[in-house]
DNA sequence: TTCAGTCTGTCCACTTGTGCACACAAGGTT
DNA sequence: AACCTTGTGTGCACAAGTGGACAGACTGAA
Protein backbone atom coordinates (compact mmCIF):
# COMPACT_ATOMS: atom_id res chain seq x y z
CA UNK A 1 0.00 0.00 0.00
CA UNK A 2 2.19 3.13 -1.11
CA UNK A 3 1.37 6.46 0.28
CA UNK A 4 -0.88 7.76 -1.99
CA UNK A 5 -3.50 5.21 -1.14
CA UNK A 6 -2.84 5.46 2.33
CA UNK A 7 -3.23 9.06 2.06
CA UNK A 8 -7.16 8.54 -0.07
CA UNK A 9 -8.54 6.37 3.28
CA UNK A 10 -7.52 9.71 5.20
CA UNK A 11 -10.69 11.21 6.69
CA UNK A 12 -10.10 14.69 4.85
CA UNK A 13 -9.67 13.35 1.98
CA UNK A 14 -13.04 10.88 1.71
CA UNK A 15 -15.41 12.76 -0.54
CA UNK A 16 -17.44 15.52 1.70
CA UNK A 17 -20.55 12.80 3.26
CA UNK A 18 -20.60 12.72 6.93
CA UNK A 19 -21.66 9.15 6.26
CA UNK A 20 -18.41 8.03 4.79
CA UNK A 21 -16.60 10.27 7.05
CA UNK A 22 -17.68 8.37 9.84
CA UNK A 23 -16.43 5.58 8.76
CA UNK A 24 -12.84 3.73 10.52
CA UNK A 25 -10.25 4.04 7.86
CA UNK A 26 -10.02 0.39 8.08
CA UNK A 27 -13.79 -0.06 7.10
CA UNK A 28 -13.79 2.68 4.66
CA UNK A 29 -11.01 1.29 3.09
CA UNK A 30 -13.22 -1.43 2.26
CA UNK A 31 -15.37 0.51 0.05
CA UNK A 32 -12.85 2.84 -1.18
CA UNK A 33 -11.43 1.26 -4.46
CA UNK A 34 -15.46 1.22 -5.45
CA UNK A 35 -16.43 4.78 -4.52
CA UNK A 36 -16.74 6.73 -7.39
CA UNK A 37 -17.57 10.30 -7.47
CA UNK A 38 -19.74 12.26 -10.09
CA UNK A 39 -21.58 15.77 -10.58
CA UNK A 40 -25.09 15.23 -10.93
CA UNK A 41 -27.60 18.24 -12.22
CA UNK A 42 -30.93 19.31 -10.08
CA UNK A 43 -34.06 17.66 -11.49
CA UNK A 44 -31.70 14.51 -12.55
CA UNK A 45 -33.70 11.25 -11.46
CA UNK A 46 -31.38 8.43 -9.60
CA UNK A 47 -34.23 6.18 -9.65
CA UNK A 48 -37.72 5.27 -10.88
CA UNK A 49 -40.64 3.24 -9.14
CA UNK A 50 -39.67 -0.24 -10.22
CA UNK A 51 -36.17 0.56 -11.08
CA UNK A 52 -33.44 -2.41 -9.59
CA UNK A 53 -31.63 -0.79 -7.02
CA UNK A 54 -28.27 -1.06 -7.50
CA UNK A 55 -26.26 1.89 -6.66
CA UNK A 56 -26.23 3.74 -3.55
CA UNK A 57 -25.65 7.74 -3.73
CA UNK A 58 -23.79 9.90 -1.05
CA UNK A 59 -24.68 13.21 -1.57
CA UNK A 60 -21.69 15.33 -1.03
CA UNK A 61 -21.51 18.92 -0.41
CA UNK A 62 -24.18 21.23 -1.11
CA UNK A 63 -25.76 18.53 -3.05
CA UNK A 64 -29.14 17.64 -2.01
CA UNK A 65 -31.75 14.80 -2.99
CA UNK A 66 -35.72 13.89 -1.96
CA UNK A 67 -37.64 10.90 -2.40
CA UNK A 68 -40.98 11.62 -4.09
CA UNK A 69 -44.17 9.53 -4.14
CA UNK A 70 -45.39 9.07 -7.12
CA UNK A 71 -49.53 9.89 -7.32
CA UNK A 72 -52.64 8.98 -8.74
CA UNK A 73 -52.87 12.04 -10.20
CA UNK A 74 -49.10 12.02 -11.52
CA UNK A 75 -48.07 15.14 -8.85
CA UNK A 76 -45.56 13.43 -7.13
CA UNK A 77 -45.21 14.13 -2.94
CA UNK A 78 -42.11 14.86 -1.84
CA UNK A 79 -41.32 13.46 1.53
CA UNK A 80 -37.89 13.70 2.63
CA UNK A 81 -34.64 15.75 1.64
CA UNK A 82 -31.32 13.39 2.02
CA UNK A 83 -27.81 16.02 1.94
CA UNK A 84 -24.09 14.93 3.39
CA UNK A 85 -25.65 13.56 6.30
CA UNK A 86 -26.76 10.22 4.39
CA UNK A 87 -27.48 8.55 1.44
CA UNK A 88 -30.09 6.78 -1.05
CA UNK A 89 -30.87 3.81 -2.41
CA UNK A 90 -30.55 0.72 -0.88
CA UNK A 91 -30.25 1.86 2.26
CA UNK A 92 -33.09 -0.22 3.77
CA UNK A 93 -33.62 -2.57 1.08
CA UNK A 94 -29.91 -3.72 0.84
CA UNK A 95 -29.83 -3.08 -2.93
CA UNK A 96 -31.48 -5.25 -5.61
CA UNK A 97 -35.13 -4.74 -4.87
CA UNK A 98 -37.39 -2.43 -6.99
CA UNK A 99 -37.24 0.98 -5.59
CA UNK A 100 -40.79 2.15 -4.26
CA UNK A 101 -40.16 6.10 -4.69
CA UNK A 102 -38.47 8.40 -7.20
CA UNK A 103 -35.39 9.33 -6.16
CA UNK A 104 -34.45 13.24 -7.58
CA UNK A 105 -31.69 15.13 -7.47
CA UNK A 106 -33.49 18.46 -5.83
CA UNK A 107 -29.51 20.36 -5.32
CA UNK A 108 -27.20 19.78 -8.15
CA UNK A 109 -23.48 18.83 -7.35
CA UNK A 110 -20.98 15.94 -6.14
CA UNK A 111 -22.03 12.73 -5.55
CA UNK A 112 -20.38 9.37 -4.65
CA UNK A 113 -21.60 6.65 -5.45
CA UNK A 114 -20.75 2.50 -4.69
CA UNK A 115 -22.43 -0.97 -6.22
CA UNK A 116 -25.00 -2.36 -3.36
CA UNK A 117 -23.26 -5.21 -4.06
CA UNK A 118 -20.24 -4.10 -3.32
CA UNK A 119 -21.24 -2.41 -0.16
CA UNK A 120 -22.77 -5.77 0.95
CA UNK A 121 -19.82 -7.47 0.37
CA UNK A 122 -18.29 -4.83 2.74
CA UNK A 123 -20.92 -5.41 5.10
CA UNK A 124 -20.55 -8.97 5.28
CA UNK A 125 -17.05 -8.52 6.18
CA UNK A 126 -17.32 -6.03 8.77
CA UNK A 127 -20.03 -5.64 11.76
CA UNK A 128 -18.84 -2.10 12.36
CA UNK A 129 -19.56 -1.17 9.25
CA UNK A 130 -22.95 -2.67 9.12
CA UNK A 131 -23.88 -0.97 12.21
CA UNK A 132 -23.22 2.34 10.70
CA UNK A 133 -25.64 1.64 8.01
CA UNK A 134 -28.10 0.03 10.26
CA UNK A 135 -28.03 3.20 12.14
CA UNK A 136 -28.70 5.38 9.72
CA UNK A 137 -31.43 3.46 8.12
CA UNK A 138 -32.49 3.71 11.77
CA UNK A 139 -32.27 7.53 11.75
CA UNK A 140 -33.54 7.74 7.85
CA UNK A 141 -36.78 6.21 9.22
CA UNK A 142 -36.93 8.06 11.85
CA UNK A 143 -37.18 11.50 9.25
CA UNK A 144 -40.00 9.98 7.49
CA UNK A 145 -42.00 9.03 10.98
CA UNK A 146 -41.56 12.22 11.50
CA UNK A 147 -42.38 13.51 8.30
CA UNK A 148 -46.01 11.54 8.26
CA UNK A 149 -46.66 13.12 11.80
CA UNK A 150 -45.64 16.48 10.51
CA UNK A 151 -47.94 16.53 7.48
CA UNK A 152 -50.96 15.05 9.21
CA UNK A 153 -51.43 18.24 11.62
CA UNK A 154 -48.65 20.80 11.15
CA UNK A 155 -50.13 24.17 8.97
CA UNK A 156 -48.44 25.00 5.72
CA UNK A 157 -46.53 27.51 7.29
CA UNK A 158 -45.13 25.62 9.31
CA UNK A 159 -43.80 22.90 6.79
CA UNK A 160 -42.84 25.94 4.38
CA UNK A 161 -40.62 27.54 7.25
CA UNK A 162 -39.11 23.76 7.71
CA UNK A 163 -38.65 22.91 4.71
CA UNK A 164 -36.80 25.69 3.97
CA UNK A 165 -34.74 25.56 6.83
CA UNK A 166 -33.42 22.09 6.34
CA UNK A 167 -32.42 22.49 2.59
CA UNK A 168 -30.20 25.89 3.81
CA UNK A 169 -28.83 23.46 6.71
CA UNK A 170 -28.04 21.02 4.15
CA UNK A 171 -26.51 23.19 1.28
CA UNK A 172 -24.59 25.38 3.91
CA UNK A 173 -26.09 28.23 1.41
CA UNK A 174 -26.64 31.25 4.30
CA UNK A 175 -28.81 32.86 2.66
CA UNK A 176 -30.54 31.40 -0.33
CA UNK A 177 -32.63 28.92 -1.71
CA UNK A 178 -33.11 27.96 -5.67
CA UNK A 179 -36.80 27.83 -5.45
CA UNK A 180 -39.78 28.94 -7.88
CA UNK A 181 -42.92 28.85 -5.81
CA UNK A 182 -44.78 26.67 -8.10
CA UNK A 183 -41.89 24.16 -7.55
CA UNK A 184 -42.09 24.91 -3.46
CA UNK A 185 -46.02 24.20 -3.78
CA UNK A 186 -45.54 20.94 -5.52
CA UNK A 187 -43.10 20.00 -3.30
CA UNK A 188 -45.48 20.44 0.04
CA UNK A 189 -47.99 19.22 -1.89
CA UNK A 190 -50.02 22.16 -1.44
CA UNK A 191 -51.82 25.01 -3.89
CA UNK A 192 -49.28 27.34 -5.27
CA UNK A 193 -51.22 30.37 -4.78
CA UNK A 194 -51.65 29.69 -1.00
CA UNK A 195 -48.02 28.94 -1.21
CA UNK A 196 -47.22 32.40 -2.31
CA UNK A 197 -49.25 33.67 -0.34
CA UNK A 198 -47.28 32.25 2.87
CA UNK A 199 -44.16 33.62 1.70
CA UNK A 200 -45.88 36.90 1.17
CA UNK A 201 -46.39 36.89 4.63
CA UNK A 202 -43.51 35.95 5.72
CA UNK A 203 -41.74 39.08 3.63
CA UNK A 204 -43.83 41.40 4.97
CA UNK A 205 -42.46 40.20 8.62
CA UNK A 206 -39.20 40.55 7.24
CA UNK A 207 -37.96 37.21 7.52
CA UNK A 208 -37.36 36.79 3.93
CA UNK A 209 -36.75 38.09 0.62
CA UNK A 210 -38.63 37.04 -2.89
CA UNK A 211 -36.61 36.44 -6.15
CA UNK A 212 -37.68 35.24 -9.29
CA UNK A 213 -36.87 31.41 -8.93
CA UNK A 214 -35.39 32.07 -5.24
CA UNK A 215 -36.13 32.62 -2.34
CA UNK A 216 -33.20 35.03 0.25
CA UNK A 217 -33.15 34.04 3.43
CA UNK A 218 -32.78 37.63 5.93
CA UNK A 219 -33.94 36.26 9.61
CA UNK A 220 -33.13 32.62 10.21
CA UNK A 221 -34.19 32.71 13.84
CA UNK A 222 -37.23 34.36 12.22
CA UNK A 223 -38.10 31.22 10.30
CA UNK A 224 -37.50 28.89 13.02
CA UNK A 225 -39.80 30.31 15.16
CA UNK A 226 -42.09 29.95 12.24
CA UNK A 227 -41.41 26.65 11.73
CA UNK A 228 -42.67 22.92 13.53
CA UNK A 229 -40.28 21.27 15.67
CA UNK A 230 -39.75 18.26 13.64
CA UNK A 231 -36.27 19.07 12.25
CA UNK A 232 -35.06 19.23 15.74
CA UNK A 233 -36.73 16.43 16.91
CA UNK A 234 -34.78 14.20 13.78
CA UNK A 235 -31.50 16.54 14.16
CA UNK A 236 -31.57 15.07 17.83
CA UNK A 237 -32.06 11.25 17.23
CA UNK A 238 -29.11 11.66 14.17
CA UNK A 239 -27.14 12.36 17.38
CA UNK A 240 -27.83 10.28 19.91
CA UNK A 241 -27.88 7.17 17.27
CA UNK A 242 -24.52 8.17 14.98
CA UNK A 243 -22.44 10.34 17.60
CA UNK A 244 -19.62 7.99 18.83
CA UNK A 245 -19.85 5.35 16.66
CA UNK A 246 -16.45 6.36 15.26
CA UNK A 247 -14.57 9.43 17.69
CA UNK A 248 -12.89 10.65 14.48
CA UNK A 249 -16.39 12.33 13.53
CA UNK A 250 -16.10 15.87 12.45
CA UNK A 251 -18.23 18.48 14.64
CA UNK A 252 -21.43 19.05 12.77
CA UNK A 253 -24.18 15.81 11.84
CA UNK A 254 -25.84 18.44 9.75
CA UNK A 255 -28.96 16.40 9.87
CA UNK A 256 -32.33 16.89 9.74
CA UNK A 257 -35.89 17.74 8.31
CA UNK A 258 -38.81 15.66 9.31
CA UNK B 1 -34.01 -34.55 16.18
CA UNK B 2 -37.68 -36.70 17.30
CA UNK B 3 -40.85 -36.18 15.32
CA UNK B 4 -42.04 -33.29 17.74
CA UNK B 5 -39.47 -30.54 17.39
CA UNK B 6 -39.63 -31.56 13.47
CA UNK B 7 -43.29 -30.95 13.66
CA UNK B 8 -42.79 -27.65 15.54
CA UNK B 9 -40.73 -26.53 12.11
CA UNK B 10 -43.43 -26.86 9.94
CA UNK B 11 -45.44 -24.52 8.67
CA UNK B 12 -49.13 -25.01 9.92
CA UNK B 13 -47.91 -24.84 13.57
CA UNK B 14 -45.75 -21.59 13.35
CA UNK B 15 -47.17 -18.69 14.87
CA UNK B 16 -49.85 -16.99 12.25
CA UNK B 17 -47.37 -14.46 11.05
CA UNK B 18 -46.72 -14.04 7.57
CA UNK B 19 -43.42 -13.34 8.17
CA UNK B 20 -42.52 -16.35 9.96
CA UNK B 21 -44.68 -18.69 7.92
CA UNK B 22 -42.71 -17.39 4.89
CA UNK B 23 -39.01 -18.92 6.34
CA UNK B 24 -37.66 -22.11 5.11
CA UNK B 25 -37.63 -24.53 7.54
CA UNK B 26 -33.66 -24.49 8.45
CA UNK B 27 -33.86 -20.86 8.64
CA UNK B 28 -36.96 -21.28 11.03
CA UNK B 29 -35.30 -23.86 12.91
CA UNK B 30 -32.86 -21.72 13.73
CA UNK B 31 -35.45 -19.06 15.44
CA UNK B 32 -38.03 -21.55 16.43
CA UNK B 33 -36.13 -22.13 19.58
CA UNK B 34 -36.07 -18.37 20.58
CA UNK B 35 -39.88 -17.70 19.44
CA UNK B 36 -42.03 -16.98 22.63
CA UNK B 37 -46.05 -16.75 21.96
CA UNK B 38 -47.81 -14.56 24.65
CA UNK B 39 -51.01 -12.71 24.53
CA UNK B 40 -50.97 -8.56 24.67
CA UNK B 41 -54.42 -6.71 25.50
CA UNK B 42 -55.03 -3.39 23.42
CA UNK B 43 -53.32 -0.40 24.65
CA UNK B 44 -50.35 -1.97 25.96
CA UNK B 45 -47.33 0.08 25.02
CA UNK B 46 -44.38 -2.27 23.25
CA UNK B 47 -42.13 0.70 23.01
CA UNK B 48 -41.68 4.18 24.04
CA UNK B 49 -39.66 6.86 22.45
CA UNK B 50 -35.63 6.55 23.92
CA UNK B 51 -36.80 2.62 25.00
CA UNK B 52 -33.99 0.13 24.13
CA UNK B 53 -35.07 -2.20 21.44
CA UNK B 54 -34.21 -6.14 22.12
CA UNK B 55 -37.36 -7.45 21.53
CA UNK B 56 -39.17 -7.82 17.82
CA UNK B 57 -43.12 -8.51 18.36
CA UNK B 58 -44.81 -10.61 14.98
CA UNK B 59 -48.52 -9.50 15.81
CA UNK B 60 -50.48 -13.13 15.50
CA UNK B 61 -54.05 -13.45 14.03
CA UNK B 62 -56.15 -10.44 14.89
CA UNK B 63 -53.33 -8.69 16.61
CA UNK B 64 -52.28 -5.22 15.27
CA UNK B 65 -50.08 -2.90 16.22
CA UNK B 66 -48.65 0.72 15.51
CA UNK B 67 -46.38 3.18 15.61
CA UNK B 68 -46.93 6.53 17.46
CA UNK B 69 -44.72 9.80 16.70
CA UNK B 70 -45.03 11.93 19.66
CA UNK B 71 -45.85 15.46 18.91
CA UNK B 72 -45.05 19.07 21.20
CA UNK B 73 -48.77 19.10 22.40
CA UNK B 74 -48.49 15.54 24.12
CA UNK B 75 -50.99 14.54 20.86
CA UNK B 76 -49.68 11.36 19.65
CA UNK B 77 -49.65 11.07 15.66
CA UNK B 78 -50.44 7.70 14.24
CA UNK B 79 -48.55 6.71 11.29
CA UNK B 80 -48.57 2.92 9.93
CA UNK B 81 -50.20 -0.06 10.79
CA UNK B 82 -48.32 -3.50 11.21
CA UNK B 83 -50.60 -6.91 11.60
CA UNK B 84 -49.66 -10.10 10.74
CA UNK B 85 -47.88 -9.65 7.95
CA UNK B 86 -44.97 -8.18 9.16
CA UNK B 87 -43.21 -7.29 12.62
CA UNK B 88 -42.24 -4.19 14.83
CA UNK B 89 -38.68 -3.44 16.84
CA UNK B 90 -35.75 -3.53 15.21
CA UNK B 91 -36.53 -4.09 11.85
CA UNK B 92 -34.65 -1.57 10.68
CA UNK B 93 -32.25 -0.63 13.27
CA UNK B 94 -31.07 -4.25 13.79
CA UNK B 95 -31.72 -3.46 17.30
CA UNK B 96 -29.78 -1.74 20.45
CA UNK B 97 -30.71 1.89 18.97
CA UNK B 98 -33.29 4.21 20.71
CA UNK B 99 -36.68 3.83 19.96
CA UNK B 100 -37.71 6.65 18.01
CA UNK B 101 -41.47 6.25 17.97
CA UNK B 102 -43.67 5.15 20.33
CA UNK B 103 -45.27 0.99 19.70
CA UNK B 104 -48.94 0.67 21.01
CA UNK B 105 -50.76 -2.44 20.59
CA UNK B 106 -53.98 -1.40 18.83
CA UNK B 107 -56.17 -4.65 18.64
CA UNK B 108 -54.88 -7.09 21.19
CA UNK B 109 -53.96 -10.97 21.06
CA UNK B 110 -51.23 -13.05 20.73
CA UNK B 111 -47.68 -11.99 19.43
CA UNK B 112 -44.81 -13.48 18.72
CA UNK B 113 -41.87 -12.51 19.98
CA UNK B 114 -37.90 -12.85 19.68
CA UNK B 115 -35.06 -11.30 21.25
CA UNK B 116 -33.04 -8.80 18.65
CA UNK B 117 -29.73 -10.19 19.47
CA UNK B 118 -30.86 -13.88 18.79
CA UNK B 119 -32.23 -12.66 15.27
CA UNK B 120 -29.20 -10.48 14.26
CA UNK B 121 -26.93 -13.82 15.29
CA UNK B 122 -29.31 -16.26 12.82
CA UNK B 123 -29.36 -13.63 10.29
CA UNK B 124 -25.51 -13.79 10.61
CA UNK B 125 -25.83 -17.46 10.07
CA UNK B 126 -28.14 -17.84 7.10
CA UNK B 127 -27.95 -14.89 3.82
CA UNK B 128 -31.83 -16.11 3.22
CA UNK B 129 -33.17 -15.28 5.97
CA UNK B 130 -31.58 -12.16 6.47
CA UNK B 131 -32.94 -11.10 2.80
CA UNK B 132 -36.40 -12.49 4.08
CA UNK B 133 -36.31 -9.23 6.71
CA UNK B 134 -34.13 -7.24 4.30
CA UNK B 135 -37.22 -7.23 2.16
CA UNK B 136 -39.88 -6.82 4.81
CA UNK B 137 -37.98 -3.68 5.90
CA UNK B 138 -38.22 -2.27 2.85
CA UNK B 139 -41.98 -2.77 2.78
CA UNK B 140 -42.30 -1.41 5.90
CA UNK B 141 -40.47 1.64 4.41
CA UNK B 142 -42.68 1.58 1.61
CA UNK B 143 -45.75 2.03 3.84
CA UNK B 144 -44.62 5.25 5.41
CA UNK B 145 -44.03 6.99 2.30
CA UNK B 146 -46.71 6.33 1.01
CA UNK B 147 -48.24 7.48 4.42
CA UNK B 148 -46.23 10.46 4.27
CA UNK B 149 -47.74 11.48 1.06
CA UNK B 150 -51.19 10.17 2.04
CA UNK B 151 -51.71 12.71 4.87
CA UNK B 152 -50.30 15.44 2.31
CA UNK B 153 -53.05 15.24 -0.07
CA UNK B 154 -55.58 12.98 0.49
CA UNK B 155 -58.93 14.35 2.63
CA UNK B 156 -59.97 12.90 5.77
CA UNK B 157 -62.84 11.38 4.56
CA UNK B 158 -60.32 9.40 2.17
CA UNK B 159 -58.06 8.91 5.23
CA UNK B 160 -60.66 7.35 7.06
CA UNK B 161 -62.42 5.05 4.53
CA UNK B 162 -58.51 3.83 4.15
CA UNK B 163 -57.68 2.85 7.90
CA UNK B 164 -60.80 0.86 8.84
CA UNK B 165 -60.04 -1.12 4.98
CA UNK B 166 -56.69 -1.89 6.56
CA UNK B 167 -57.89 -2.31 9.94
CA UNK B 168 -59.88 -5.04 8.44
CA UNK B 169 -57.94 -6.25 5.96
CA UNK B 170 -55.44 -7.52 9.13
CA UNK B 171 -57.48 -8.54 12.43
CA UNK B 172 -59.63 -10.32 9.42
CA UNK B 173 -62.65 -9.68 11.14
CA UNK B 174 -65.79 -8.94 8.16
CA UNK B 175 -67.39 -6.03 9.57
CA UNK B 176 -66.64 -4.94 13.00
CA UNK B 177 -64.07 -2.23 14.19
CA UNK B 178 -63.97 -1.58 18.09
CA UNK B 179 -63.26 2.23 17.79
CA UNK B 180 -64.43 5.53 19.12
CA UNK B 181 -65.01 8.58 17.37
CA UNK B 182 -62.60 9.80 19.59
CA UNK B 183 -59.61 7.67 18.65
CA UNK B 184 -60.40 7.20 15.25
CA UNK B 185 -60.15 11.45 15.00
CA UNK B 186 -56.99 10.88 17.44
CA UNK B 187 -55.46 8.54 15.02
CA UNK B 188 -55.83 10.09 11.69
CA UNK B 189 -54.60 13.43 13.51
CA UNK B 190 -58.01 15.14 13.21
CA UNK B 191 -60.30 17.01 14.63
CA UNK B 192 -63.15 14.99 16.52
CA UNK B 193 -66.18 16.99 16.06
CA UNK B 194 -65.37 16.33 11.77
CA UNK B 195 -64.39 12.56 11.87
CA UNK B 196 -67.92 11.86 13.88
CA UNK B 197 -69.26 14.16 10.76
CA UNK B 198 -67.29 11.77 8.36
CA UNK B 199 -68.75 8.93 10.04
CA UNK B 200 -72.08 9.90 9.75
CA UNK B 201 -71.95 10.91 5.74
CA UNK B 202 -70.52 7.36 5.81
CA UNK B 203 -73.54 6.23 7.49
CA UNK B 204 -76.11 8.08 5.41
CA UNK B 205 -74.56 6.53 2.33
CA UNK B 206 -75.18 3.20 3.84
CA UNK B 207 -71.60 2.38 4.03
CA UNK B 208 -71.21 1.31 7.73
CA UNK B 209 -73.27 1.73 11.02
CA UNK B 210 -71.75 3.57 13.92
CA UNK B 211 -72.19 1.69 17.21
CA UNK B 212 -71.33 3.06 20.59
CA UNK B 213 -67.39 2.25 20.97
CA UNK B 214 -67.40 0.10 17.27
CA UNK B 215 -67.42 0.64 14.11
CA UNK B 216 -69.89 -2.10 11.98
CA UNK B 217 -68.96 -1.92 8.04
CA UNK B 218 -71.77 -2.51 5.70
CA UNK B 219 -70.82 -2.19 2.43
CA UNK B 220 -66.95 -3.01 1.76
CA UNK B 221 -66.97 -2.30 -2.00
CA UNK B 222 -68.84 1.18 -0.90
CA UNK B 223 -65.67 1.67 1.50
CA UNK B 224 -62.76 0.90 -1.35
CA UNK B 225 -64.69 3.57 -3.19
CA UNK B 226 -64.25 6.39 -0.82
CA UNK B 227 -61.13 5.26 0.24
CA UNK B 228 -57.78 6.85 -1.42
CA UNK B 229 -55.24 3.94 -3.40
CA UNK B 230 -52.38 4.39 -0.76
CA UNK B 231 -53.18 1.07 0.87
CA UNK B 232 -53.21 -0.65 -2.77
CA UNK B 233 -50.27 0.70 -3.76
CA UNK B 234 -47.98 -0.58 -0.61
CA UNK B 235 -50.04 -3.72 -1.02
CA UNK B 236 -48.69 -4.36 -4.37
CA UNK B 237 -45.02 -3.54 -3.21
CA UNK B 238 -45.48 -6.23 -0.74
CA UNK B 239 -46.41 -8.67 -3.30
CA UNK B 240 -43.55 -7.63 -5.85
CA UNK B 241 -41.05 -8.11 -2.62
CA UNK B 242 -42.20 -10.55 -0.74
CA UNK B 243 -43.95 -13.10 -3.38
CA UNK B 244 -41.80 -16.10 -4.08
CA UNK B 245 -38.76 -15.50 -2.10
CA UNK B 246 -39.85 -19.18 -0.25
CA UNK B 247 -42.53 -20.67 -2.54
CA UNK B 248 -44.00 -22.09 0.78
CA UNK B 249 -45.75 -19.15 0.82
CA UNK B 250 -49.24 -19.03 1.58
CA UNK B 251 -52.13 -17.50 -0.18
CA UNK B 252 -52.81 -14.13 0.61
CA UNK B 253 -50.07 -11.42 1.86
CA UNK B 254 -52.38 -9.80 3.92
CA UNK B 255 -50.97 -6.37 3.42
CA UNK B 256 -51.19 -2.80 2.91
CA UNK B 257 -52.59 0.93 5.21
CA UNK B 258 -50.70 3.16 3.71
C1' DT C 1 -82.68 1.67 39.84
C1' DT C 2 -80.01 5.30 39.90
C1' DC C 3 -76.02 7.60 38.94
C1' DA C 4 -71.76 8.94 36.90
C1' DG C 5 -68.90 8.71 33.21
C1' DT C 6 -68.19 8.30 28.60
C1' DC C 7 -69.57 8.40 23.85
C1' DT C 8 -72.28 10.44 20.05
C1' DG C 9 -74.68 13.71 16.99
C1' DT C 10 -75.04 18.21 15.79
C1' DC C 11 -74.70 23.34 15.86
C1' DC C 12 -71.90 27.39 15.09
C1' DA C 13 -68.26 30.75 14.25
C1' DC C 14 -63.99 30.70 12.54
C1' DT C 15 -59.41 29.50 10.18
C1' DT C 16 -57.00 27.23 6.75
C1' DG C 17 -56.36 25.96 2.28
C1' DT C 18 -58.11 25.28 -2.83
C1' DG C 19 -58.44 26.38 -7.64
C1' DC C 20 -59.06 29.55 -10.96
C1' DA C 21 -58.29 33.91 -13.03
C1' DC C 22 -55.76 37.69 -14.48
C1' DA C 23 -52.56 41.59 -14.57
C1' DC C 24 -48.08 42.42 -14.35
C1' DA C 25 -42.88 41.77 -13.83
C1' DA C 26 -38.29 39.68 -15.11
C1' DG C 27 -35.29 37.76 -18.07
C1' DG C 28 -33.56 35.49 -22.20
C1' DT C 29 -33.58 35.47 -27.20
C1' DT C 30 -33.62 37.20 -31.72
C1' DA D 1 -36.18 47.10 -28.93
C1' DA D 2 -39.71 43.96 -29.20
C1' DC D 3 -41.11 39.53 -28.00
C1' DC D 4 -42.18 35.37 -25.57
C1' DT D 5 -41.96 32.49 -21.77
C1' DT D 6 -42.09 31.76 -17.21
C1' DG D 7 -42.73 33.38 -12.57
C1' DT D 8 -45.15 36.40 -9.15
C1' DG D 9 -48.82 38.97 -6.51
C1' DT D 10 -53.42 39.18 -5.53
C1' DG D 11 -58.58 38.85 -5.74
C1' DC D 12 -62.46 35.90 -5.24
C1' DA D 13 -65.75 32.15 -4.37
C1' DC D 14 -65.72 28.09 -2.24
C1' DA D 15 -64.44 23.68 0.21
C1' DA D 16 -62.32 21.48 4.03
C1' DG D 17 -61.29 21.21 8.59
C1' DT D 18 -61.07 23.28 13.63
C1' DG D 19 -62.45 23.68 18.31
C1' DG D 20 -65.73 24.63 21.58
C1' DA D 21 -70.25 23.76 23.22
C1' DC D 22 -74.09 21.09 24.63
C1' DA D 23 -78.01 17.88 24.79
C1' DG D 24 -78.99 13.34 24.72
C1' DA D 25 -77.86 8.32 24.61
C1' DC D 26 -75.54 4.26 26.16
C1' DT D 27 -73.26 1.37 29.63
C1' DG D 28 -71.25 -0.26 33.75
C1' DA D 29 -70.98 -0.03 38.55
C1' DA D 30 -72.97 0.80 43.04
Amino acid sequence: MDARISKANEVDSRPANNLLRRLSQADYALLAPHVIVENTAANHLLYNPGDDVQIVHFPCGPSLATFLVPNEDGRDVETILVGREGAVGGIVSEGFLPAYTRICVKFGGPFARINVAKLEAAKQRSLSLRNVFARYADCMLAQIFQSTACNAIHSIEQRTAKWILAAMERTGDESSVPLTHEQLATLLGVGRSYASRVLQSFRAEGVLDTRRGSILVRNRDGLRLRACLCNDAVKLHFEEVLRGVYPTEEASPNAAQG
